[in-house]
RNA sequence: GCCCCCAUGGUCUAGCGGUUAGGACGCCUGCCUUUCACGCAGGAGAUCACCGGUUCGAAUCCGGUUGGGGGUACCA
């Protein structure tokens, strides 16, 4: 089996895109698990010929996107713009063989066509010395396919155009030039977005011109934003780097979005790519479109978070917030964060002090006996010896006991003491992993602001 | 307009002729408890878009309607 993923680099992988590449890379690699007993190729090719918008910058763009996937790719990237060479072999092939023919009409003249013979009619031209190169239509028949996901869906040939293979120039179009390249690359099945179901039959019919057979089709549903549109910029994070900006997991990622569109198990959502690659089956991927929900991508991030372990944790929040020496505030914060994003605003009292929350300062430490519980807990700390998780808990704890009074009247002052706020990790764990000398210093400080 | 695709709680899905229509996210309640989370236990929420037909029996099969979407370029 060969498959192909060929997105056109006119902006970043959006996640569309992104699961048709994670879809066809698990039907790939799914093959080691059938009856084949190895994995398909999946073949990259970029497909730039759109010269206006086609940059070497978007080229990048989705490439990084795809390693940070883990989706990688076994042949390629083949460039389209490369292959026009090839492409105008072919093109003299359909022409010679009488299949296609030059015609001078326009978009006006195909109108003017339609109003004669009926908007159900496809545009039937005449060949010319010049103009564009038009793929010859028959009037009878259907052209018919079985997709893969949808079953059978036939057209009738009597309401397709003589589309526009080739411009004057020579240089060929879409429909042509993907063809062509996915002949060359032997591609077996070919996985595509639904907005390509209406190209399919203008492709069998170049495929029939030339006299092969065709490959297999399966047309995925697409993606849409939260209110059922079309996914784009305004929904928040639809790129691929934008979600890894948002604090993502290319697990978690991959994860949801294999999730989107297909149904893996009846009653488990949580697997890896080679997990997902063992159960995918194209025939199974359900035929309606989805509609991206960032909660749910939230909750599998946070899963994911937990499943990696503290070390590879530390990792990933290292380099993603570009500092290091985190080891010890992710082991007590990796509970308590759904996105990488969390985690700074969660820990970085630690690092840099605590934050400015007057608000919280007024209600937990200036209210309610504040002031003498954090005394106390400042004697208590100050004894602890050796300065561990457990003494400072115990030594707080006896302040609670000695005070007759709920564990929170004196945990949450100590807590807005150092950091500033009332959220935090566990409030042992913070203060030992702060170290005696700064927790009361910074106990100090609150209590001097406080008066 | 024309061609094509689609339709199960708010969202993603399981279901493939007989189920109290299952699960996940989200939401609500309780437990845990040191804040926030995590975890655990419950709960609310679906006339399976609508109307016909086939059948003893339909979310499941067929037709139509409505709604949504895609295409309709000498873009990709």
């Amino acid at each position: 089996m060969r498959v192909r993923f060929a997105p056109s680099p006119t902006g970043a992988l959006h996640i569309g895109g992104a699961r048709t590449a994670l879809y066809n890379w698990l039907l790939a690699r799914g093959q080691a698990y059938g009856p084949e007993g190895k994995p398909g190729t999946l073949v990259l090719r970029i497909e730039d010929t759109d010269r206006e918008r086609s940059t070497p910058e978007n080229v990048e763009q989705i490439l990084d996107a795809l390693r940070w996937l883990n989706l990688g790719w076994d042949e390629g990237p083949v460039f389209q713009s490369e292959r026009s060479e090839r492409h105008r072999e072919v093109l003299a092939q359909v022409l010679e063989s009488g299949h296609a023919y030059h015609s001078a009409a326009n978009a006006e003249d195909v109108q003017a066509y339609k109003e004669r013979h009926g908007f159900e009619r496809g545009f039937r031209g005449r060949e010319e010395d010049a103009g564009a190169v038009r793929l010859r239509v028959p009037d009878e028949g259907e052209t018919i396919f079985d997709d893969v996901i949808r079953g059978q869906i036939r057209f009738a040939n009597a309401s397709i155009d003589d589309f526009v293979i080739a411009r004057a120039d020579g240089s060929v179009l879409y429909v042509f030039a993907n063809l062509v390249d996915d002949l060359d690359a032997g591609i077996t099945d070919v996985v595509r977005g639904e907005d390509h179901i209406s190209n399919t039959p203008k492709q069998l019919l170049v495929l029939d011109a030339l006299g092969i057979a065709a490959p297999r089709y399966a047309h995925l549903p697409l993606l849409y934003g939260p209110d059922g549109r079309k996914l784009s910029k305004r929904h928040g994070a639809a790129s691929v780097q934008e979600l890894r900006a948002a604090g993502y997991l290319p697990e978690a990622v991959d994860n949801y979005i294999a999730l989107l569109g297909a149904g893996f198990a009846a009653d488990e959502e949580f697997f890896g790519l080679e997990e997902l690659a063992r159960r995918f089956r194209l025939e199974r991927v359900s035929k309606n479109p989805a509609v991206f929900d960032e909660r749910k991508l939230r909750h599998l991030n946070g899963r994911w978070i937990r499943e990696l372990g503290t070390d590879e944790l530390t990792r990933r929040l290292e380099e993603f917030t570009g500092r290091a020496g985190l080891h010890d505030a992710v082991g007590i914060s990796e509970e308590k964060i759904q996105t990488l994003t969390e985690f700074w605003p969660l820990v970085g009292f630690l690092f840099d002090g605590p934050a400015n929350d007057p608000r919280a300062f007024q209600k937990v430490i200036c209210s309610n006996g504040g002031v003498e519980c954090l005394k106390a807990a400042r004697d208590a700390l100050a004894r602890a010896e050796p300065f561990t998780v457990e003494n400072v808990e115990s030594a707080l704890r006896e302040v609670v006991e000695d005070r007759g009074t709920k564990p929170a009247k004196v945990f949450q002052p100590v807590r807005v003491a150092i950091a500033g706020t009332t959220v935090s990790p566990g409030i042992f764990e913070s203060v030992a992993l702060l170290g005696r000398a700064e927790t009361l210093a910074r106990i100090d400080r609150a209590l001097e602001h406080a008066g």
